[in-house]
RNA sequence: UCCCGAGUAGCUCAGUCGGUAGAGCAGGUGGCUGUUAACCACCUUGUCGCUGGUUCGAGUCCGGCCUCGGGAGCCA
């Protein structure tokens, strides 16, 4: 016997006047005495329940008493339009079976803190914010794999385990491999990217990342996901039109499909409906020289601080590009300016709102000499990049990429106030439970 | 790692000058035929983060520690 006989709160307007059988939890309730009203959610939204004494049986009618917060349980009723129900739609019940009932729910529909929450986390995704972020996470990779899949790029992952090589710097989680060492849990796809995009010419990644960090802010996790693409013979600015093109259509495609989640989140859409190309362009030069002048301290020569891309990121209504970083600041593997040797061909760009990076992509280093010039400038071990010096010996050609942080698009298209709310379980410096 | 802030009822918080603990919500009981975080009346709930000190007396003042939150650096 099948249990999926029911129908989904989503669909409910579809079937006015019918009677349908719903089975969810229940989010909230309220009486008046002779008339209860049951919120009722089954991950797809929420319905509100009447019963009315007299109408339905007395045992049905009593049953509402021991109804507690989240117990689940299974309704029948027909399917009504009044206004004055929560969205629009209501059930008039006839039938009702509880499932289990749940006792002392932790999460009430008053006020909590964020550290009692995210304690709960397990259970505070059940709220109709977490519920509307978390559908709205599944648009927005749904639709980068759209993107990618429409302009023929292939997936192909890059591997979680790695030995002794990413972009440096930044720490690595490591753990035993067997007799040949250590491994590391993989900082970027990017090396790897590069020598897929050899063998399949466009190609991306889609995975989690980790960063053993020590970073306590608003816009970092210890694990996050994101999509990384190479493209071989794509220069610096088909690069930018790239990532412009693939942010234009995410935004639309979550204006189109999550307009109730955005609704619940009470997102100003005017906001989303501005992301259009081509975005803003400045140069790093100008990015320091504006700073100056807005108050930042900031010197030519060192990366923006959070603050800075803040001033930036505020300054239009539009994601804005910060192109050519000087050398010192970048990662080894980007490919140098061709007039300016102190700068590489990069670009950060900037979501509005304050949100800041969201985007970091360049063109990479082609040339088999400069880039062990670069390697050994650095103190990187040469040996571990070995293979990917060959791909700079076996038909070296232009190429570009770029890495898109999912989590921190999320957040800013939600406008979250922190990066955590923006994935299921979040992993921080001070959280690996639940 | 550094800087700032917080820790009091199940939850969110208040607590004056150092004088012996109090609101809202949740929970319980009763009422209400259209509620919208429903409302109204009554009731229950405490290792004041831990530890040492000052004091006749510490939730309150001082030291140390723990936990959490915010930010910096670094980055998606």
């Amino acid at each position: 016997m099948s249990m999926i006989d029911h129908t989904y709160i989503e669909d409910i307007g579809t079937r006015v006047g019918e009677e349908v059988v719903v089975k969810g939890w229940l989010y909230n309730k309220r009486s008046k005495g002779k008339i209860h009203f049951l919120l009722l959610r089954d991950g797809t939204g929420i319905i509100q329940c009447v019963m009315v004494k007299g109408v339905v049986s007395e045992e049905t009618f009593n049953s509402y008493e021991e109804l507690s917060q989240e117990s689940s349980l299974e309704v029948r009723g027909k399917v009504r339009e009044d206004t004055r129900a929560p969205g629009g739609y209501e059930l008039e019940l006839s039938f009702l079976k509880i499932i289990q009932i749940a006792q002392d729910y932790p999460i009430t529909p008053k006020s909590h803190g964020t550290a009692y929450l995210m304690e709960h986390r397990h259970l505070w995704l059940r709220s109709r914010r977490q519920y509307a972020i978390l559908r709205i996470r599944n648009e927005v990779i749904f639709a980068i794999r759209d993107f990618f899949y429409r302009r023929r790029f292939v997936l192909v992952d890059a591997p979680i385990l790695t030995g002794a090589i990413g972009e440096t710097a930044s720490t690595l989680f490591e753990t035993e491999y067997f007799d040949q060492g250590k491994a590391y849990l993989g900082q970027t796809g990017q090396l790897y990217n590069e020598a897929a995009c050899m063998a399949l010419g466009k190609i991306y990644c889609f995975g989690p990342s980790f960063r053993a960090e020590k970073s306590k802010t608003r816009r970092h996790l210890t694990e996050f996901w994101q999509v990384e693409a190479e493209m071989a013979y794509y220069q610096h600015e088909d690069n930018l039109k790239l990532q412009e093109e693939l942010l234009e259509y995410v935004v639309r495609w979550v204006l189109d499909k999550s307009t109730k989640e955005l609704e619940i989140l009470e997102r100003d859409l005017s906001k989303l409906e501005k992301v259009k190309v081509p975005f803003h362009r400045i140069s790093y030069d100008e990015a320091v020289k504006i700073l100056n002048e807005k108050g930042s301290d900031i010197k030519w020569g060192a990366d923006l601080g959070g603050d800075d891309e803040t001033i930036l990121s505020n300054l239009h209504e539009k994601p804005v590009f910060v192109c050519n970083y000087p050398k010192k600041a970048r990662a080894f593997y980007m490919k140098p300016h061709p007039e300016r040797e102190e700068l590489v061909l990069c670009a950060d760009l900037l979501a509005p709102e304050g949100y800041g990076e969201i985007i970091g992509g360049s063109e990479r280093n082609d040339d088999y000499d400069s880039l062990v010039k670069r390697i050994k400038e650095e103190k990187l071990p040469l040996d571990a990049y070995s293979w990917y010096l060959d791909l700079r010996k076996y038909g070296s050609v232009p190429h570009s990429g770029f890495g898109m942080g999912v989590e921190r698009l999320v957040t800013w298209i939600c406008k979250l106030p922190h990066i955590r709310e923006s994935i299921p379980f979040p992993r921080m410096l001070y959280r690996l439970y639940p």
